[in-house]
DNA sequence: CCCTATTTGTTCGTATGTATT
DNA sequence: AAATACATACGAACAAATAGG
């Protein structure tokens, strides 16, 4: 069985963003929750922003659709995010 | 059990719900498929019906997802079942 | 009104890694 | 060692809602 891709992940684009990591002990999902969470917190998406689309977060952190509906979901259970059918997921305005 | 005739409302479950036992010597998938086998055979999931999800098995029975796939892969090659991709396991008509 | 594109949600199939028996 | 079971992850396909042309 070959060791699954060991590639260091070669589109290590401009860090403006933070690396998934494949291989450690967190999932994957929650990595990407936690990326999202805190780009909540520091105001890089503020409220009433749209987040990334699915196929966005696929292309950016190199992650399946399913994985990052998957963080995303997570954010919506916290109540940080509002998803709108048909148009995307939004950032929580708070109060 | 569950009075054949008697149903008021459509999607009113009869919560004859049947256990499974993970600690039996019989393999969970297995009890599983014994478990869809029957409510096939006695009409509860008529011909053209959806089986439960994968996730509702998961949810309604407390096994893994690939468990609950096991279990109904057995009955598409029993022919019982068929899959539409994207849609899901539906009962076979049969003649 | 119809068609297309976008986005989310959900489905099944499959593969991998780990743990247990 | 082998079978079973679970969690995770990726892929592909279908559906519904929305928006714009």
């Amino acid at each position: 069985m070959a060791p699954l891709g060991h590639r260091a992940l070669p589109g290590a684009s401009t860090v403006d963003h933070v690396s998934i990591d494949h291989l450690g002990d967190v999932p994957v999902y929650q990595q990407l929750a936690a990326i999202l969470r805190e780009q909540i917190a520091s105001g890089e998406l503020p409220g009433g922003r749209a987040l990334p689309s699915h196929i966005t977060l696929v292309q950016r952190y190199g992650v399946a659709r399913g994985t990052a509906a998957k963080a995303v979901a997570m954010l919506v259970d916290e109540g940080l995010v509002r998803i709108v059918p048909g148009r995307g997921a939004y950032v929580q305005r708070r109060s």
